[in-house]
DNA sequence: TTGAAAGCGCTAACAA
DNA sequence: TTGTTAGCGCTTTCAA
């Protein structure tokens, strides 16, 4: 870059007294070329620090063998699970990454997109921000027949596949683990109802309790307050209750650790006053005390099966498409939960 | 991408009848075009769903707007603050990114480099892998003028600058707190001494036991076990010791706080029988009973400081270049090592 | 087994 | 204010 021209095929071709084209494929060992050739090439290419031009290459080829990535946060430990996971299925298969945040915003979110198509990516892996209520911004993307898959936060497209837990299942085992406890009187602090992932949780919750013949009670459920601090804030409106919860099942580990936090501090025991289950398995989970109880949840595998699929796809252009690929959870009992003994 | 032909400049410039070389300029606002024939263009762009071809730019105008940023491990709080810094400074000027982990490997972060070579970033963001001894891997980015930051975990060397905070004062500092709470046998727990980061923390430490006339103890000193997990290794080492430490300073929360729950498991009081001091101020340091005392480290700031700077060595590509830029850094007392009441 | 030649889509001198 | 022209560095037919 800079001033300094750089070393292309040509100039080996030159030192080399034979053409580019020859230069070119031996150096990606294309079969037809001789060894010996191959190797002089190689050879001389290492001496005068030739390095491949990425862009001539995907300008010529229409291809660029890199992914985007569009999460709404890169700072949680399940989304860097997750990326691990992308990266690492990536990496082998020789494929790049471009990263980027939405911060919760459909507005970046489509900023993001655009960026990623002007940078001419293969194929699209997105986790949608949480205001994300259609998925317009992706229809140019859809229409250049880009692949586009959507993990976690997903939403519903004939035209995109989707990777996922059941989080219905899992948030009706969560809030099934607090009423084998014997509780009674189950509280819910959840993210916003718009995105699958709560939206689902929420639901899983709302069939527990009334396959148990308990009510649905709105002052139980606590939902996303913007701007982070929803478990503390939770734990406040908790504490201002005139009855207390004797459960709660939150939708992340993070918030349930901060109410905990926040509980505790005013005096309530836990698990013997309210039990508490959070959710994903965060690490965090087991430094708390008590340590929580919660839903594993496989964030590096879903990276992985993410890459790999959208891969899949680039490599056999094929609509083999499944629409929906739904991965496993587990419910993991610590002390936050255990009432009995 | 795929089989469908590109929309390009020249289809536009056809059916407006008119160069593509207008087109080009009116598409980014060149002051030379009149304003109704960028009126018309825009429309036709839009009309006809043109997107910009960034490969095909980058390759004429022999620069990218892509800064490489290459970092040890994205899911830490401290690095994801950091990136979240360095991609709105990124932004704010136009510049995209290119993000990498080097998983603390010195191969891999030079395979990482490579790419990113091959991407032809304009300037390349790193902190260093755990192992990295030398930057040999560098060379031929700095060989070709490509600007280098290094940012917390640097590397001294006259061609680049490092962003960073003292780190030895820093780990001076937390020694010194505990000392003041009248701590007379400080562990101190860190990572590879390899890195500036631990080596300088470790230096401090050192350096306050001697200015306060307590001998310097390599028994009590335990550094990084790989595999993490070193809270966790360091607390069964603690409870092994014939004489309890009274305080320790452990160079990271993550670490204190595992560590802390170990030794709170085995019966040990916080910060009565050991007051801790971590580092980072990691939201975790606020979730942990009792709340850890540790040293607030400017993530987000030192992200958009890097982000500036390089931005800055790009556009003037003179080298007024800073050697070193220091970040501040502040103790943060809480209860974990509140000896006295 | 190798080479010649034609672009991929864009930009920037230079000319008009 | 706009157009002409010549590439940026690479890949890939087609031909030898």
């Amino acid at each position: 870059m800079k001033t300094k021209r750089e070393v292309t095929i040509y100039d080996i071709a030159k030192a080399l007294n034979i053409s580019a084209a020859t230069v070119s494929r031996g150096l990606k060992d294309h079969p037809a070329i001789k060894q010996e050739t191959k190797d002089k090439i190689r050879a001389m290419a290492q001496e005068m620090g030739y390095q491949h031009n990425f862009f001539a290459s995907s300008l010529r080829k229409r291809k660029t063998n890199t992914i985007g990535v569009v999460v709404p946060h890169l700072n949680s430990y399940f989304m860097s699970s997750v990326i691990a996971g992308i990266e690492k299925a990536a990496n082998q298969e020789g494929y790049n990454l471009i990263i980027s945040q939405s911060l919760e915003s459909v507005s970046k979110e489509s900023a993001s997109v655009k960026t990623m198509y002007n940078s001419r990516v293969d194929g699209l892996l997105v986790s949608l921000a949480g205001d994300t209520q259609s998925i317009e911004h992706f229809d140019f993307i859809l229409k250049k027949e880009i692949p586009l898959i959507f993990f976690d936060r997903v939403f519903e497209d004939p035209n995109c596949t989707s990777i996922l837990i059941d989080n219905t299942q899992a948030g009706y085992d969560a809030t099934l683990h607090l009423l084998k406890q014997g509780c009674k009187r189950i509280m819910h602090i959840g993210g916003n109802l718009q995105s699958n992932v709560y939206a689902d949780r929420h639901e899983g919750y709302k069939q527990a309790l009334e396959d148990h013949g308990i009510a649905y009670d709105p002052e139980l459920v606590i939902i996303d307050i913007r701007g982070g601090q929803l478990g503390i804030k939770a734990a406040q409106q908790i504490l201002d209750m005139e009855k207390l919860p004797d459960g709660i099942f939150t939708s992340s580990d993070t918030s349930a650790a901060a109410c905990m936090s926040e509980l505790k501090r005013a005096g309530i025991r836990i698990p013997e006053d309210i039990a508490i289950v959070g959710f994903n398995d965060d690490p965090i989970s087991r430094l708390v005390e008590p340590r929580l109880t919660t839903i594993q949840y496989p964030g590096y595998e879903m990276g992985e099966v993410a890459a790999k699929t959208l891969i899949n796809k680039l490599k056999h252009s094929s609509g083999d498409s499944m629409n929906t690929i739904m991965l496993k959870h587990k419910l993991i009992a610590r002390e936050s939960s255990s009432k009995k003994t």
